[in-house]
DNA sequence: TCTGGGGTCCTAGGACCC
DNA sequence: TCTGGGGTCCTAGGACCC
Protein backbone atom coordinates (compact mmCIF):
# COMPACT_ATOMS: atom_id res chain seq x y z
CA UNK A 1 0.00 0.00 0.00
CA UNK A 2 1.32 3.32 -0.91
CA UNK A 3 0.62 6.82 0.09
CA UNK A 4 0.52 9.84 -1.84
CA UNK A 5 0.75 13.53 -0.18
CA UNK A 6 0.53 16.43 -2.44
CA UNK A 7 0.38 20.18 -1.45
CA UNK A 8 -2.64 21.89 -2.70
CA UNK A 9 -1.29 24.56 -5.44
CA UNK A 10 1.44 24.54 -3.66
CA UNK A 11 3.55 27.89 -4.95
CA UNK A 12 0.20 29.85 -4.50
CA UNK A 13 0.05 28.18 -0.75
CA UNK A 14 3.31 29.63 0.48
CA UNK A 15 2.38 32.48 -0.64
CA UNK A 16 -0.45 32.74 0.71
CA UNK A 17 1.28 31.42 4.44
CA UNK A 18 3.19 35.17 4.28
CA UNK A 19 0.27 37.14 2.83
CA UNK A 20 -2.91 35.71 4.39
CA UNK A 21 -4.83 38.75 2.06
CA UNK A 22 -4.08 36.76 -0.86
CA UNK A 23 -6.96 33.90 0.55
CA UNK A 24 -9.95 33.98 -1.86
CA UNK A 25 -8.49 36.04 -4.83
CA UNK A 26 -7.20 34.75 -8.25
CA UNK A 27 -3.52 34.50 -8.10
CA UNK A 28 -0.92 32.83 -9.89
CA UNK A 29 2.32 32.41 -9.32
CA UNK A 30 4.83 32.99 -12.45
CA UNK A 31 8.13 31.32 -13.65
CA UNK A 32 11.43 33.50 -14.29
CA UNK A 33 10.86 36.28 -16.16
CA UNK A 34 7.38 36.22 -15.39
CA UNK A 35 7.63 34.54 -18.38
CA UNK A 36 4.63 31.25 -17.51
CA UNK A 37 2.34 30.34 -14.88
CA UNK A 38 3.28 27.97 -12.98
CA UNK A 39 1.11 27.58 -10.18
CA UNK A 40 -2.79 28.13 -9.43
CA UNK A 41 -5.21 29.00 -7.17
CA UNK A 42 -8.80 27.77 -7.24
CA UNK A 43 -10.19 31.05 -8.26
CA UNK A 44 -6.87 31.52 -10.63
CA UNK A 45 -8.08 27.96 -11.92
CA UNK A 46 -11.45 28.68 -12.61
CA UNK A 47 -10.96 32.03 -14.29
CA UNK A 48 -9.98 29.35 -17.13
CA UNK A 49 -6.47 30.16 -16.54
CA UNK A 50 -4.47 26.79 -17.97
CA UNK A 51 -1.04 26.18 -16.36
CA UNK A 52 1.89 27.10 -18.31
CA UNK A 53 -0.03 29.61 -19.63
CA UNK A 54 2.02 33.13 -20.87
CA UNK A 55 1.74 35.57 -18.63
CA UNK A 56 1.13 38.03 -21.13
CA UNK A 57 -1.68 35.69 -23.00
CA UNK A 58 -3.72 35.95 -19.01
CA UNK A 59 -5.87 38.61 -21.04
CA UNK A 60 -7.12 36.27 -23.40
CA UNK A 61 -8.88 34.33 -20.11
CA UNK A 62 -9.93 37.06 -18.00
CA UNK A 63 -9.44 40.67 -17.00
CA UNK A 64 -5.90 40.37 -15.85
CA UNK A 65 -6.38 43.08 -13.26
CA UNK A 66 -8.53 40.75 -11.41
CA UNK A 67 -5.38 38.18 -11.06
CA UNK A 68 -2.53 38.73 -8.73
CA UNK A 69 0.74 37.50 -10.26
CA UNK A 70 3.59 36.91 -8.68
CA UNK A 71 7.03 36.36 -9.62
CA UNK A 72 8.16 32.69 -8.11
CA UNK A 73 10.87 32.37 -4.49
CA UNK A 74 11.53 28.92 -5.11
CA UNK A 75 13.86 29.50 -1.61
CA UNK A 76 10.69 30.04 0.35
CA UNK A 77 8.82 27.33 -1.21
CA UNK A 78 12.27 24.71 -0.67
CA UNK A 79 12.03 25.26 2.70
CA UNK A 80 7.90 25.30 3.33
CA UNK A 81 8.45 22.03 1.67
CA UNK A 82 11.34 20.91 3.88
CA UNK A 83 8.76 21.27 6.77
CA UNK A 84 6.16 19.42 5.35
CA UNK A 85 8.43 16.50 4.61
CA UNK A 86 9.96 16.96 7.83
CA UNK A 87 6.82 16.53 9.50
CA UNK A 88 5.75 13.82 7.27
CA UNK A 89 8.50 11.59 8.11
CA UNK A 90 8.13 11.90 11.95
CA UNK A 91 4.82 10.29 11.21
CA UNK A 92 5.17 7.59 8.69
CA UNK A 93 7.41 5.31 7.13
CA UNK A 94 9.55 5.39 4.30
CA UNK A 95 8.94 8.68 2.82
CA UNK A 96 10.36 9.09 -0.97
CA UNK A 97 10.27 13.04 -1.61
CA UNK A 98 9.19 12.75 -5.19
CA UNK A 99 9.09 16.78 -6.10
CA UNK A 100 8.76 19.86 -4.09
CA UNK A 101 5.06 19.38 -3.30
CA UNK A 102 4.77 16.10 -2.92
CA UNK A 103 6.02 12.53 -1.18
CA UNK A 104 5.03 8.87 -1.52
CA UNK A 105 5.10 7.07 1.85
CA UNK A 106 3.75 3.49 3.39
CA UNK A 107 0.32 4.24 5.65
CA UNK A 108 1.25 2.89 9.06
CA UNK A 109 -1.76 0.61 9.27
CA UNK A 110 -3.27 -2.65 7.94
CA UNK A 111 -7.24 -1.19 8.41
CA UNK A 112 -8.05 1.42 5.70
CA UNK A 113 -10.32 2.96 8.05
CA UNK A 114 -7.64 3.45 10.55
CA UNK A 115 -5.80 4.82 8.14
CA UNK A 116 -8.12 7.28 6.82
CA UNK A 117 -8.47 8.67 10.53
CA UNK A 118 -4.29 8.82 10.97
CA UNK A 119 -4.53 10.40 7.59
CA UNK A 120 -6.91 12.89 8.03
CA UNK A 121 -5.04 13.82 11.21
CA UNK A 122 -1.96 14.84 9.43
CA UNK A 123 -3.36 16.89 6.88
CA UNK A 124 -5.06 18.68 9.47
CA UNK A 125 -1.47 18.73 11.37
CA UNK A 126 0.90 19.94 8.22
CA UNK A 127 -2.10 22.87 7.74
CA UNK A 128 -1.78 23.98 11.45
CA UNK A 129 1.58 24.00 11.49
CA UNK A 130 2.96 25.49 8.00
CA UNK A 131 -0.43 26.34 6.82
CA UNK A 132 -0.01 24.63 3.36
CA UNK A 133 -3.53 22.71 2.90
CA UNK A 134 -2.25 19.11 1.35
CA UNK A 135 -4.61 16.33 0.32
CA UNK A 136 -3.64 12.55 0.40
CA UNK A 137 -4.68 9.12 -1.50
CA UNK A 138 -3.29 5.87 -0.23
CA UNK A 139 -3.88 2.54 -2.81
CA UNK A 140 -2.32 -0.36 -3.67
CA UNK A 141 0.01 1.10 -6.33
CA UNK A 142 1.79 4.54 -6.73
CA UNK A 143 -0.27 5.80 -9.92
CA UNK A 144 -3.65 4.16 -8.07
CA UNK A 145 -2.59 6.64 -5.53
CA UNK A 146 -1.71 9.80 -7.37
CA UNK A 147 -5.51 8.78 -8.99
CA UNK A 148 -6.84 9.10 -5.31
CA UNK A 149 -4.61 11.97 -4.00
CA UNK A 150 -5.93 14.32 -7.04
CA UNK A 151 -9.64 12.94 -6.34
CA UNK A 152 -8.87 13.88 -2.35
CA UNK A 153 -8.03 17.35 -3.53
CA UNK A 154 -11.37 18.03 -5.81
CA UNK A 155 -13.47 16.94 -2.99
CA UNK A 156 -12.45 18.15 -0.22
CA UNK A 157 -15.67 19.12 1.73
CA UNK A 158 -16.54 15.34 1.14
CA UNK A 159 -13.19 13.65 1.66
CA UNK A 160 -11.50 15.60 4.81
CA UNK A 161 -8.82 15.79 2.17
CA UNK A 162 -7.67 11.61 2.45
CA UNK A 163 -8.94 9.27 -0.31
CA UNK A 164 -8.74 5.82 -0.91
CA UNK A 165 -8.81 3.71 -3.97
CA UNK A 166 -8.59 -0.02 -2.44
CA UNK A 167 -11.37 -2.30 -3.31
CA UNK A 168 -11.36 -3.45 -6.87
CA UNK A 169 -14.89 -2.98 -7.35
CA UNK A 170 -14.20 0.91 -6.45
CA UNK A 171 -11.00 1.19 -8.67
CA UNK A 172 -13.11 -0.33 -11.46
CA UNK A 173 -15.57 2.46 -11.04
CA UNK A 174 -13.20 5.44 -10.40
CA UNK A 175 -10.32 4.47 -13.69
CA UNK A 176 -13.99 4.58 -15.84
CA UNK A 177 -14.26 8.00 -15.07
CA UNK A 178 -10.72 8.78 -15.61
CA UNK A 179 -9.73 10.52 -18.65
CA UNK A 180 -6.46 8.35 -20.13
CA UNK A 181 -4.74 11.91 -20.62
CA UNK A 182 -5.08 12.03 -16.21
CA UNK A 183 -2.89 8.91 -16.05
CA UNK A 184 0.29 9.53 -14.14
CA UNK A 185 3.13 8.79 -16.75
CA UNK A 186 0.71 8.98 -20.20
CA UNK A 187 1.44 12.29 -21.69
CA UNK A 188 0.71 14.52 -24.79
CA UNK A 189 2.03 12.19 -27.48
CA UNK A 190 0.89 8.87 -25.55
CA UNK A 191 -2.60 10.27 -24.87
CA UNK A 192 -2.95 11.08 -28.71
CA UNK A 193 -1.48 7.58 -29.71
CA UNK A 194 -4.20 5.86 -27.46
CA UNK A 195 -7.17 8.03 -28.54
CA UNK A 196 -6.17 7.44 -32.21
CA UNK A 197 -6.76 3.76 -30.81
CA UNK A 198 -9.91 4.25 -29.07
CA UNK A 199 -8.31 4.43 -25.71
CA UNK A 200 -10.29 7.32 -23.83
CA UNK A 201 -9.90 6.16 -20.62
CA UNK A 202 -7.76 4.46 -17.83
CA UNK A 203 -10.34 1.80 -17.51
CA UNK A 204 -9.67 0.98 -21.47
CA UNK A 205 -6.05 1.34 -21.08
CA UNK A 206 -5.89 -1.56 -18.00
CA UNK A 207 -7.75 -3.70 -19.63
CA UNK A 208 -5.66 -3.44 -22.87
CA UNK A 209 -3.24 -6.76 -23.73
CA UNK A 210 -0.06 -6.22 -22.03
CA UNK A 211 1.84 -7.53 -24.83
CA UNK A 212 0.20 -5.07 -26.86
CA UNK A 213 1.06 -2.29 -25.16
CA UNK A 214 4.65 -3.44 -24.60
CA UNK A 215 4.96 -3.60 -28.39
CA UNK A 216 3.23 -0.76 -29.35
CA UNK A 217 5.19 1.54 -26.67
CA UNK A 218 7.81 0.56 -24.10
CA UNK A 219 8.73 -1.29 -21.01
CA UNK A 220 7.75 1.81 -19.24
CA UNK A 221 4.40 2.19 -20.58
CA UNK A 222 3.50 -1.47 -19.73
CA UNK A 223 4.63 -0.70 -16.28
CA UNK A 224 1.59 2.28 -15.75
CA UNK A 225 -0.85 -0.48 -16.77
CA UNK A 226 0.22 -2.56 -14.78
CA UNK A 227 -0.20 0.09 -11.68
CA UNK A 228 -3.26 0.59 -12.93
CA UNK A 229 -4.61 -3.00 -12.25
CA UNK A 230 -2.84 -2.40 -8.89
CA UNK A 231 0.53 -3.81 -9.29
CA UNK A 232 3.26 -2.35 -7.48
CA UNK A 233 5.91 -1.66 -9.96
CA UNK A 234 7.39 1.33 -11.11
CA UNK A 235 10.50 2.23 -8.99
CA UNK A 236 10.34 5.51 -7.91
CA UNK A 237 14.06 6.36 -7.30
CA UNK A 238 14.33 7.41 -3.38
CA UNK A 239 14.92 11.29 -4.31
CA UNK A 240 17.10 10.78 -1.32
CA UNK A 241 19.64 9.33 -3.14
CA UNK A 242 21.94 11.30 -5.37
CA UNK A 243 21.50 12.99 -8.42
CA UNK A 244 23.16 11.42 -11.66
CA UNK A 245 23.09 14.67 -13.47
CA UNK A 246 22.63 19.08 -12.24
CA UNK A 247 22.16 21.41 -14.14
CA UNK A 248 21.72 25.35 -13.99
CA UNK A 249 20.51 27.17 -16.94
CA UNK A 250 18.54 30.56 -17.35
CA UNK A 251 16.43 32.61 -19.75
CA UNK A 252 18.02 36.07 -20.25
CA UNK A 253 15.90 39.33 -19.39
CA UNK A 254 16.72 40.11 -22.81
CA UNK A 255 18.64 39.02 -26.16
CA UNK A 256 22.43 39.02 -25.72
CA UNK A 257 25.10 39.27 -28.58
CA UNK A 258 28.18 40.59 -26.77
CA UNK A 259 30.34 37.40 -25.82
CA UNK A 260 31.39 38.72 -22.44
CA UNK A 261 27.81 39.08 -20.98
CA UNK A 262 26.52 35.39 -22.28
CA UNK A 263 30.05 34.25 -20.79
CA UNK A 264 29.21 35.97 -17.47
CA UNK A 265 26.41 33.72 -17.63
CA UNK A 266 28.15 30.56 -18.11
CA UNK A 267 30.82 31.25 -15.18
CA UNK A 268 28.02 32.17 -12.95
CA UNK A 269 25.93 28.57 -14.07
CA UNK A 270 29.00 26.88 -13.49
CA UNK A 271 30.36 27.82 -10.25
CA UNK A 272 26.59 27.29 -9.33
CA UNK A 273 26.78 24.31 -10.30
CA UNK A 274 30.07 23.09 -8.46
CA UNK A 275 28.49 23.96 -5.30
CA UNK A 276 25.32 22.20 -5.74
CA UNK A 277 27.99 19.11 -6.11
CA UNK A 278 30.03 19.80 -3.08
CA UNK A 279 26.57 20.17 -1.25
CA UNK A 280 25.69 16.59 -2.37
CA UNK A 281 29.16 15.80 -2.08
CA UNK A 282 29.47 14.66 -5.45
CA UNK A 283 31.90 14.74 -8.05
CA UNK A 284 31.39 15.40 -11.89
CA UNK A 285 32.86 13.43 -14.89
CA UNK A 286 31.33 15.84 -17.57
CA UNK A 287 30.58 19.22 -18.24
CA UNK A 288 28.52 20.26 -20.95
CA UNK A 289 27.92 24.00 -21.90
CA UNK A 290 24.85 25.24 -23.73
CA UNK A 291 23.13 27.62 -25.85
CA UNK A 292 20.70 29.08 -28.04
CA UNK A 293 18.90 32.05 -29.25
CA UNK A 294 15.29 33.06 -29.16
CA UNK A 295 13.05 30.53 -30.00
CA UNK A 296 10.16 33.18 -30.63
CA UNK A 297 11.72 36.28 -32.26
CA UNK A 298 11.75 35.17 -36.28
CA UNK A 299 13.58 38.73 -36.79
CA UNK A 300 16.86 37.06 -35.45
CA UNK A 301 19.25 34.18 -36.44
CA UNK A 302 18.63 31.51 -34.37
CA UNK A 303 21.33 29.28 -32.96
CA UNK A 304 21.57 26.63 -31.01
CA UNK A 305 24.89 24.31 -29.61
CA UNK A 306 25.79 22.70 -26.95
CA UNK A 307 29.44 20.67 -26.33
CA UNK A 308 30.31 18.12 -23.63
CA UNK A 309 33.98 17.97 -22.15
CA UNK A 310 35.25 15.11 -20.11
CA UNK A 311 37.17 15.67 -16.98
CA UNK A 312 40.73 14.29 -16.64
CA UNK A 313 40.02 13.42 -13.06
CA UNK A 314 35.99 13.88 -11.57
CA UNK A 315 35.51 16.86 -9.74
CA UNK A 316 33.45 19.79 -7.99
CA UNK A 317 36.02 22.48 -7.69
CA UNK A 318 34.31 25.63 -9.02
CA UNK A 319 37.85 26.79 -10.82
CA UNK A 320 37.52 22.84 -13.11
CA UNK A 321 33.80 23.24 -13.26
CA UNK A 322 34.19 26.83 -14.54
CA UNK A 323 37.37 26.05 -16.66
CA UNK A 324 35.86 22.77 -18.78
CA UNK A 325 32.59 25.19 -19.30
CA UNK A 326 34.39 28.03 -20.14
CA UNK A 327 36.39 25.61 -23.01
CA UNK A 328 32.92 24.28 -24.21
CA UNK A 329 31.39 27.58 -24.51
CA UNK A 330 34.18 28.89 -26.81
CA UNK A 331 33.79 26.12 -28.85
CA UNK A 332 30.31 26.58 -29.48
CA UNK A 333 30.18 30.87 -28.86
CA UNK A 334 29.74 32.05 -32.69
CA UNK A 335 29.96 35.94 -33.09
CA UNK A 336 27.13 37.48 -34.45
CA UNK A 337 24.09 34.88 -33.56
CA UNK A 338 21.68 36.25 -30.54
CA UNK A 339 21.34 34.25 -27.46
CA UNK A 340 18.28 34.09 -25.09
CA UNK A 341 19.60 31.39 -22.45
CA UNK A 342 22.44 29.24 -21.75
CA UNK A 343 23.16 26.38 -19.20
CA UNK A 344 25.62 24.32 -17.70
CA UNK A 345 25.37 20.87 -16.70
CA UNK A 346 27.34 18.35 -14.82
CA UNK A 347 26.85 14.66 -15.55
CA UNK A 348 28.85 11.39 -14.78
CA UNK A 349 28.17 11.70 -11.06
CA UNK A 350 29.88 9.94 -8.32
CA UNK A 351 30.35 10.37 -5.00
CA UNK A 352 33.56 12.38 -3.81
CA UNK A 353 34.54 9.48 -1.71
CA UNK A 354 35.15 7.56 -5.11
CA UNK A 355 37.54 9.47 -6.90
CA UNK A 356 40.59 7.89 -8.72
CA UNK A 357 43.21 10.15 -8.94
CA UNK A 358 44.76 10.63 -12.58
CA UNK A 359 48.51 10.03 -11.90
CA UNK A 360 48.74 11.79 -15.30
CA UNK A 361 46.65 14.85 -13.54
CA UNK A 362 48.49 18.20 -13.09
CA UNK A 363 45.71 19.33 -11.33
CA UNK A 364 46.65 19.43 -7.56
CA UNK A 365 43.39 17.32 -6.17
CA UNK A 366 43.55 17.27 -3.17
CA UNK A 367 44.64 21.17 -2.62
CA UNK A 368 41.73 22.54 -4.47
CA UNK A 369 39.37 20.12 -2.49
CA UNK A 370 40.79 22.03 0.74
CA UNK A 371 40.74 25.60 -1.18
CA UNK A 372 36.72 24.63 -1.80
CA UNK A 373 36.14 23.72 1.63
CA UNK A 374 37.36 27.11 2.82
CA UNK A 375 35.60 29.01 0.31
CA UNK A 376 32.22 27.62 1.04
CA UNK A 377 32.95 27.71 4.85
CA UNK A 378 33.30 31.76 4.40
CA UNK A 379 30.27 32.18 1.97
CA UNK A 380 28.24 29.83 4.41
CA UNK A 381 29.22 32.44 7.30
CA UNK A 382 28.97 35.54 5.68
CA UNK A 383 26.26 35.14 2.87
CA UNK A 384 26.32 33.37 -0.64
CA UNK A 385 28.57 35.48 -2.59
CA UNK A 386 31.52 36.99 -0.57
CA UNK A 387 34.39 35.06 -2.01
CA UNK A 388 34.32 33.97 -5.87
CA UNK A 389 37.25 32.20 -7.71
CA UNK A 390 36.67 33.17 -10.91
CA UNK A 391 36.37 36.24 -12.89
CA UNK A 392 32.52 37.91 -13.49
CA UNK A 393 32.30 41.31 -14.46
CA UNK A 394 29.48 42.08 -11.87
CA UNK A 395 26.81 43.29 -15.06
CA UNK A 396 25.40 40.61 -15.10
CA UNK A 397 23.50 41.85 -18.13
CA UNK A 398 21.58 38.41 -18.16
CA UNK A 399 19.89 38.29 -15.09
CA UNK A 400 16.38 37.58 -15.76
CA UNK A 401 13.39 39.82 -14.45
CA UNK A 402 10.99 39.75 -11.61
CA UNK A 403 8.79 42.48 -11.34
CA UNK A 404 6.43 41.14 -9.30
CA UNK A 405 8.39 40.12 -5.87
CA UNK A 406 6.00 39.86 -3.46
CA UNK A 407 6.63 43.21 -1.06
CA UNK A 408 7.66 41.36 2.17
CA UNK A 409 8.68 42.22 6.28
CA UNK A 410 12.37 42.27 6.50
CA UNK A 411 12.00 39.13 8.41
CA UNK A 412 11.15 37.16 5.61
CA UNK A 413 14.04 39.10 3.42
CA UNK A 414 16.83 37.64 5.92
CA UNK A 415 14.56 34.55 5.74
CA UNK A 416 14.96 33.97 2.36
CA UNK A 417 18.59 35.03 1.39
CA UNK A 418 17.57 38.38 0.32
CA UNK A 419 19.54 39.73 3.62
CA UNK A 420 22.54 38.03 4.76
CA UNK A 421 24.92 38.86 7.25
CA UNK A 422 27.72 41.16 6.61
CA UNK A 423 31.20 40.32 7.23
CA UNK A 424 32.92 42.27 10.56
CA UNK A 425 34.48 45.79 9.62
CA UNK A 426 37.59 45.75 8.95
C1' DT B 1 6.85 44.37 -25.27
C1' DC B 2 6.17 39.70 -22.83
C1' DT B 3 6.66 32.33 -23.79
C1' DG B 4 10.55 28.55 -17.11
C1' DG B 5 13.82 25.31 -14.98
C1' DG B 6 15.39 20.89 -13.59
C1' DG B 7 15.18 16.23 -13.60
C1' DT B 8 14.50 10.73 -14.93
C1' DC B 9 14.16 6.63 -17.81
C1' DC B 10 14.04 4.09 -22.21
C1' DT B 11 15.25 2.93 -26.96
C1' DA B 12 17.58 2.74 -31.27
C1' DG B 13 21.62 2.61 -33.51
C1' DG B 14 26.61 2.84 -34.06
C1' DA B 15 31.25 1.34 -32.55
C1' DC B 16 33.72 -2.21 -31.16
C1' DC B 17 34.94 -6.88 -29.75
C1' DC B 18 35.51 -11.95 -30.20
C1' DT C 1 27.38 -17.38 -55.92
C1' DC C 2 28.81 -16.54 -51.60
C1' DT C 3 29.47 -11.97 -47.50
C1' DG C 4 28.22 -14.64 -39.40
C1' DG C 5 26.45 -13.95 -35.10
C1' DG C 6 26.19 -12.27 -30.78
C1' DG C 7 27.48 -9.46 -27.13
C1' DT C 8 28.56 -4.90 -24.66
C1' DC C 9 29.02 -0.13 -24.22
C1' DC C 10 27.99 4.46 -25.34
C1' DT C 11 25.30 8.31 -27.06
C1' DA C 12 21.56 11.07 -28.92
C1' DG C 13 17.06 11.89 -28.76
C1' DG C 14 12.37 11.24 -27.26
C1' DA C 15 8.94 10.92 -23.76
C1' DC C 16 7.59 11.81 -19.38
C1' DC C 17 7.34 14.22 -14.70
C1' DC C 18 6.69 18.44 -11.48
Amino acid sequence: MYGLIDCNNFFVSCERVFNPSLNGRPVVVLSNNDGCVIARSNEAKALGIPMGCPAFQIKEHCDPRQVVQLSARHIVYADLSHRIMNILGSEVEDVEVYSVDEAFFRPPYDDVEQNHDFLARLVKKVYRSVGVPVSIGFAPSRSLAKIASHIAKKDRRITDGVYWLVRPEAIDIILRRTPIADVWGIGRRLTASLLERGIDTAYKFAQMPSGLVRALYSVTVERTQRELRGEDCIPVNPVNIAHSTLMTSRTFGHVLTDRREVQDAVVHFAQATARRLRDEHQVASTVTTYVRGDRFREDLPYYSNSCEMRLRTPSSSAMTIVYYALIAFNTIFREGMAYRKAGVMVGGLIPDTMVQLNVWDPEDYPKQRALMQAVDGINQHYGAHVVKLVPESGERSWVPHQTHLATTSKTLRIYTGQITKLPPKG
